[in-house]
DNA sequence: AAAAACTGTCACCACTTTGTCACCACCCTG
DNA sequence: CAGGGTGGTGACAAAGTGGTGACAGTTTTT
């Protein structure tokens, strides 16, 4: 997995790097808009990390110039009160945002999220938890081994999003960032999405047994031992 | 999730560190500001509180150093008239600032809130009174490991507030602002709020085993040794 | 090209939550 | 003993929240 960070602060560029080298990424840098271009054209990274403040090319020139091209994950970073330029860059086609300043950890589950979200799997073998197993590649659910339902992408996202953190409540604004992006999304379709996916995977979809409700929180995917 | 306090009254340091204890923090202290960093390299908490005004090393100076390693989220204790430094503590990457005096629910709030906001640890560990113990993110009751009752969210902030000082009497006056916020509230909301609080906690309503009553100053939850 | 699937949107229902009110019981003090 | 204050209790309505089904536009598959 390797990841592509631009930025002109280099101090800021090392930290960066330091972070997703530990999360296990590949980590190329360019320190201007140019270098940016010509770094992902040689080496074509699967995430890019884009600072919008750039000498040289601008980053918002260099989001759009990517994206006309390909549909390579882009987070932007941006400092606080460059929000009409987050907006743009969301527009011009970049799939999230961190402000600065950002913790490690946001940055990877970030990363990771966009990843994700861009159909690139960073896990390679399938999620267990409990009876259930997420083939992710296929989008197939199984329980005890055989198939118990056939997932469309949200809803395997979503699925994916639940047993990463099996056991825990996920507020909804969590999930709906996680599954629809930082831009969309929206409570009425997560409703729709737990009631579609819960009447593919619950035996009786009125009584839930896998995808409990907190009422006025969000959703968690209960943890049995192997019941 | 460790927390380090830097402050160089040690009244009010030893305040604050009982206070995040019992919101199930780890704590650990520094009096002045070499100290602070030393620890702080030392110990490499999840969150700094920390007071501007401090010997041998100003706490704007600690700040700065902070941030520019690591994005640990940083609380300002700030007395009121140093609104100028507040501000440029804020301008230097601090996440948040506090004036004195504050509330321990206040403190406990802000620091969770600054967490949460940086990605750190979504989940809160559990609340423990007694036999009783509250799931905050679940907003569920447990007595002696079993489901007692599924709070609502008002019902949920009160019992917290109770159990953070169990044992203590809090007046009326108090209740209702740590509840509702310090522009709403109403007497007649905190008795319907400790009815239906006590309708659902306590095995016999109408003579209160664990929400006492204490008349004309307010309420208070008892800490009994196991019963 | 036709059919199927996927997803966003809407309307509606049921239920919960919460603020408000009225009323009762009790305990003071004068 | 009367009366005011305080706390407990039940009822009720408004607002909010989650669940459900239907439907249309788009994309994907056949």
């Amino acid at each position: 997995m390797k990841a592509l960070i631009v930025d002109d602060d280099l101090v800021l560029a090392d930290v960066v790097s330091f972070t997703l080298r530990r999360a296990g990424f590949q980590v190329i840098t360019a320190h201007d808009g140019q270098a940016a271009l010509d770094t992902w054209q040689a080496e074509s990274p699967d995430l890019i990390i884009l600072d919008l403040n750039l000498p040289k090319l601008d980053g918002l020139s260099v989001c759009q110039r990517i994206r006309q091209q390909t549909d390579t994950p882009i987070i932007i970073l941006s400092v606080r009160g460059e929000d009409d330029d987050v907006v743009r860059g969301l527009e011009l086609g970049a799939d999230d945002y961190i402000a600065k300043p950002f913790s490690p950890r946001q940055l990877v589950a970030r990363a990771q999220a966009v990843l994700r979200r861009a159909g690139i799997t960073p896990t390679t073998g399938p999620l267990v938890v409990g009876e259930l197993t997420l083939d992710l590649a296929r989008r197939e659910l199984h329980r005890s081994g055989h198939l118990l339902a056939q997932l469309t992408p949200l809803e395997c996202r979503l699925m994916e999003v639940l047993m990463l953190n099996s056991g825990h409540v996920l507020p909804a604004d969590t999930l709906i960032t996680q599954v629809w992006g930082p831009s969309g999304g929206d409570r009425t379709m997560l409703k729709q999405l737990v009631h579609r996916l819960r009447a593919k995977i619950e035996p009786d979809p009125s009584t839930p047994a896998y995808l409990e409700t907190v009422p006025g929180v969000g959703y968690a995917l209960v943890r049995r031992p192997s019941a």
